[in-house]
DNA sequence: ATCATGATGTCCGAAAACGGCGAGTAATGC
DNA sequence: GCATTACTCGCCGTTTTCGGACATCATGAT
């Protein structure tokens, strides 16, 4: 199966946007962690209908003037990895949520730190946004992208 | 146990009875600090005895026909507060103590902040006369209902 | 199997901040 | 000189804050 990938810039910095010619896979802040790097059989295809749209909603929700993405999502992760981030993508656009409660929502009230992790390990960035999970005293605790890329997601979304 | 209430207007301003049904709990100065919100599961009882009791007191207290009240009072705080309250309704009608004084009587010489303190979160208001303690110099200080209320009280009982 | 590791949360104890003060000293005004 | 303020500091219980110790769970490495 060949990855397609492309590359776009965005008030978050750099991104990495990575499909597998249906649905969208990953994407990356290239500053951040856990960034995979460009493989040699990647293929960059500047026409990918589900790429170009991911660009053109990205744009949007940049300005602010998108507040749902629509685009398929084909995140690859364990069965409890995908749990948590389906979670995570019922989280409303500007309103936050504590690991605990993100915890509670998938049935594993005390899986807090796992939850933590799984979210460390999103692939989907922005898309998928675990940008809205915070500590549960309000603190912003940890972001792969960088702390202040989390800050800069909140703020554009009406929180802090 | 449920907690019973009444408001009672008065030359000092509104009121605030609090009773668990057998013994005055409180009695707060709506405009003061330090008063408690209405609960919803509070009960407005208009013939619980101890509080009809209580409002015919402090009528002949404000008229001038009454020196001493004779409810029954339980008051909730700590050890240390507890003390420093029933020191307060020792201190006679028309009279004043400063708080070092207070403190004394105790038997915490030393602990006059912590008097201060106290009396501030004197919760039955007036019935334990918190008013009649004084700056050593001679300052009223301060008030939980209004350092205004304290100098009226005290010209009532024929002080100042 | 075992073990170490986190983008946590809760609990408990220690430490510090905070008052409805008072006494002592230093700076003012007459 | 003398009286009044202004300011500093110690005092003590309560409240708030802070930090460390655990419990807990899915992963990945050994």
């Amino acid at each position: 199966m060949t990855t397609y990938y492309q590359l776009h810039d965005s008030p978050a910095g750099e991104l990495l946007l990575l499909s597998n010619g249906e649905a969208l896979t990953a994407l990356h802040m290239t500053a951040g962690k856990y960034v995979p790097t460009v493989n040699d059989d990647w293929v960059r295809d500047k026409r990918l209908a589900v790429l170009t749209q991911t660009k053109r909603e990205l744009d949007a929700y940049f300005r602010g003037e998108l507040r749902a993405f629509t685009m398929p999502l084909a995140p690859q992760g364990t069965d409890f990895q995908k749990r948590a981030w389906i979670a995570l993508t019922k989280i409303p656009y500007g309103e936050t949520r504590s690991y605990g409660q993100q915890a509670h929502s998938i049935g594993s009230p005390a899986a807090v730190r796992a939850i933590g992790a799984a979210n460390g390990k999103n692939p989907i960035g922005i898309i998928v946004p675990c940008h809205r999970v915070i500590g549960a005293n309000g603190s912003l605790t940890g972001y792969a992208g960088g702390l202040h890329n989390k800050a800069f997601l909140l703020k554009l979304e009406g929180i802090l």
